[in-house]
DNA sequence: AAAAGCCCCTGGATGC
DNA sequence: TGCATCCAGGGGCTTT
């Protein structure tokens, strides 16, 4: 589910309130994708500084350590006062001095992970691989375009693979791509450095506003005050197959790359 | 090195 | 409270 502009607006919608807590208990449910890593009560008496996030992971700064998070494709956090029961897909809680942190995810492809810093080899095996930050500073042309040029591999796949961009999940990957006029089965390394920094500034526009619109809410996804996203209703392509592009009326084609599927308009987007 | 497939898991929608 | 099939926001691992 959550690409970078969910777990941006989740991070949002709690880093505040958590900053400054003490771990009362820890609670661990069934198996995520990877285990914690430490006994939960290791985590009892340390303190939440701050919630950063790096990709589509949330860090969570402990004083001694941290809890890397991650949602997986149905995962979503909630922060609350007063939790209900522990629902069937409650699976981690973080119970605090000022709240409590509850990761809800059917599928358990998400994962909470303590690591003792950043440099631990737990957390350098899941962030130590990441690509560039596509908003703020750190989304160098320079590194993009040389990235791009030695992919041979059709640019939505590239997206989605992390390496070179973070964040751009399968929503924003056929966004990016459809505001940039860039079919998706085009080979990275065959893009023009013009069309190259359109698809730069494509990717930082849509994350950017889908993070101002809350982040896409396609079935589960709501911020850690329980609201949903709305950036669905202003797909270009995602979704759209069947139904006329916004821009030239053509049908959007849906296709699979990798198991995923991939939305266009046949059109607007040039190979 | 890079690319392509497979797999983890649950649930909702659709078709028969 | 029918049953089978397909699909879903991710990404690590293995094989080419």
């Amino acid at each position: 589910m959550p690409e970078l502009p969910e777990v941006e607006v989740t991070r949002l919608s709690f880093a505040d309130r958590i900053a400054g807590a003490r771990i009362l208990e820890a609670r661990v449910g069934k198996p995520l994708r990877w285990p914690l890593g430490a006994d939960p009560m290791r985590l009892v008496g340390r303190h939440v500084i701050a919630v950063r996030r790096r990709g589509k992971y949330l860090l969570l700064d402990l004083d001694h350590g941290l809890l890397l998070v991650h949602l997986g494709m149905s995962g979503s956090l909630s922060f609350v006062l007063q939790p209900r029961q522990v629902g069937k897909h409650d699976h981690f809680d973080l119970i605090t001095s000022q709240g409590v942190l509850r990761l809800n995810d059917p599928r358990r492809f998400g994962a909470v992970v303590f690591a003792q810093g950043e440099a631990d080899p737990v957390a350098q095996k899941l962030l130590g691989n990441l690509g560039m930050e596509p908003l703020g500073a750190g989304f160098d042309p320079l590194l993009f375009r040389a990235g791009l040029a030695r992919r041979r591999a059709p640019i939505k796949q590239v997206l989605l693979a992390g390496d070179l961009v973070v964040g751009v999940g399968n929503i924003y990957a056929s966004e990016a791509l459809f505001w940039s006029g860039i079919r998706p089965t085009t080979a990275a390394s065959k893009l023009s450095r013009p069309r190259g920094e359109r698809l730069r500034g494509a990717i930082r526009d849509v994350l950017a506003r889908a993070v101002e619109r809350g982040g896409s809410t396609l079935r589960d996804f709501s911020n850690a005050h329980g609201e949903e996203g709305h950036f669905q209703m202003e797909a270009m392509v995602y979704g759209r197959t069947g139904q006329p592009c916004k821009v030239c009326g053509t049908s959007i084609r849906m296709i699979r790359q990798g198991q995923r599927s991939t939305f266009f308009c046949p059109a607007c987007q040039k190979p």
